[in-house]
DNA sequence: TTGAAAGCGCTAACAG
DNA sequence: CTGTTAGCGCTTTCAA
């Protein structure tokens, strides 16, 4: 219709060779009155480079990932690709195939979200994954995800788990609290031990003897949140602060201090980790660790896409942000 | 290495074909031995047919369009597809763009959930793209969406906007509420101008007078309920319940109501809409109207990639799924 | 039951 | 500055 040869066509949608201004401005004309769109798929053949790239995470509907797909999916559109997104649901090891189903399309990279298994077999099984994608000129990225025990071409970015739980710990210890629960979701969840340590960190460091009876893991939600909560209660452990491995937890705790009549700030310190919305509609707001998740997707699309080697390391040193603490209005000094 | 032809090799990976036990054998240890994984754009463009759905959609990280999206991306797995997420965030009118650039990848349909805009000349350029699509045997499917008034050969997946609304305001007139203040977001937006219509019918119904001054719409969220709510309440009109236009204005309402020392649902009884995971975080539980989300989701993928003609309507006879109202707590007879 | 070969729609040398 | 042509890696007749 532009009586030019496809070579041409090429050349001006893709402005990457020198065109005449009068055939571009054909060209373009033709272009919309036909409501042509060049075939990606055809492009991506023979360039073979895709602008597209895969992300792999649990859930959707949960701001602890929606933030970090935010991230992720916004950068993504801003450095000229399109996100294949795919949730794994319950069947967490459907992971494995996710990551085919992508390397099949050739996307630029996988990015692989906050994933749960860690044993030896499965991570073995990741790093083939790694291995071919590299073969391929495509990139395996695990972001929020347990760190890889063997060595691999995966790049990672993570966050400080530990040091934002020792950090809430030692403020709650600041304010004179000594038996402080700890209520966490799944032991064997790499998040979960994580925050731990910190826990364990922080009062070991402040010579405070570690109480194993304070420390539950009854599942994730805010309803293990709240019966832990009104067990640790009707135990009458001379609890004065509670720590809530995550906000939807708190949320629980909340309820289970609310329906007993304990009083929060004042009768029961509350913390938690996260820093979702919850956390501020929840009354008292809560004092919670923030989880720097939208930049931490904007991060790990960088380490999807970058070229130089900035990220190319050990998973040792994978690239982890920090966290820090917000103060707000659900802790107290202990009472004399 | 399995010494057969491409051909062969085809027939064995889409097993469409008669092939010889021994060397499906053979074809299968090869692939598995050299972690083959065949090119999905080749294949797309051989077979123009990308198994790919793009689903296009304001914001991810909101449970509304969270839990749409999770039956969209679900059932999209489901059929043997994968899902390419693209957010508009706040440039609602990059839409269009997004919607060129996924037929350039050659989706087998585009989702557009729950658009904003609706004069006339955005519509012509949504028929413009949906017959596009068309052309090429893709297909536009709006879900969520507001009703195209042109002819196009969009599928349209809705939910019964004003009948919740007339359902949960006769709800509070059952009860003796005859001052119900409407608390609504922008009030040219589709959705709202719906519910507002469903109020106004149930007032009408029941001979009640509307009193202007006790609609609002200052903006969506958390704050402007808070704001409208402490306004209303200053006014001194009268008011014995609240219609929030949606959860999160209603989580407003309550914030105001609790800061009045107004008390719920004895002193004012609040209702909302949409039936998120807020409903029932609220204290006391917020009665709200359930919105079949996911459900709606999974039908829009549905009409997305069906063959057959159930869906080939005009735009006012779009699918529209009903919607029911959840009695919690939050609402109490009008006291004597 | 298998192979040869012609595309699918693009891009990238290579000529002109 | 523009056209010709050879692939990119698959699927799909058509033969054998």
């Amino acid at each position: 219709m532009a009586e030019v040869s496809t070579a041409t066509v090429s050349r001006v949608l893709n402005s990457n060779y020198p065109v005449a201004a009068s055939t571009r401005e054909r060209v373009l004309r033709a272009v919309t009155k036909l409501g042509y769109a060049a075939n990606a798929n055809a492009r991506a053949l023979a360039q073979s480079d895709s602008k597209t790239i895969g992300i792999i995470v649990p859930e959707l509907v949960d701001p602890f990932f929606g933030y970090m797909v935010r991230g992720l999916e916004q950068a993504a559109q801003a450095s000229g690709r399109l996100a294949i997104i795919a949730t794994t649901g319950t069947r967490r090891d459907h992971e494995l195939t996710l990551i085919d189903r992508m390397r099949e399309r050739r996307v630029d990279a996988v990015i692989l979200v906050s994933g749960t298994r860690t044993d030896i077999a499965y991570q073995r099984q990741l790093v083939q994954r790694a291995e071919a994608l590299e073969a391929m000129g495509s990139r395996l990225v695990l972001c929020a995800h347990p760190p890889l025990t063997i060595p691999s071409p995966a790049r990672s970015v993570a966050y400080d788990n530990e040091g934002g739980a020792f950090a809430v710990t030692e403020h709650l210890i600041s304010n004179g609290h000594r038996r402080i629960a700890f209520v966490g979701g799944e032991a064997e969840r790499p998040t979960i031990a994580l925050r731990r340590e910190g826990y364990l960190r922080a009062l070991r460091s402040r010579g405070i003897e570690v109480d194993e009876a304070l420390i539950r893991s009854e599942g994730f939600g805010r309803d293990p949140g709240y019966t832990t909560t009104r067990a640790l209660l009707d135990e009458d452990l001379g609890i004065t602060a509670i720590f809530a491995v995550n906000d939807t937890i708190a949320a629980g705790v909340y309820d289970a201090l609310g329906d007993a009549g304990v009083r929060i700030p004042s009768d029961m310190s509350v913390v938690a980790y996260d820093d979702t919305p919850l956390a501020t509609s929840l009354s008292p707001k809560l004092t919670t660790v923030h989880v720097p998740l939208e930049q931490m997707g904007r991060e790990a699309l960088n380490a999807a896409v970058a070229e130089h080697d900035a990220f190319a390391r050990t998973p040792e040193d994978a690239l982890t942000l920090g966290t820090y603490l917000v103060h707000r209005e659900s802790v107290a000094p202990r009472k004399p």
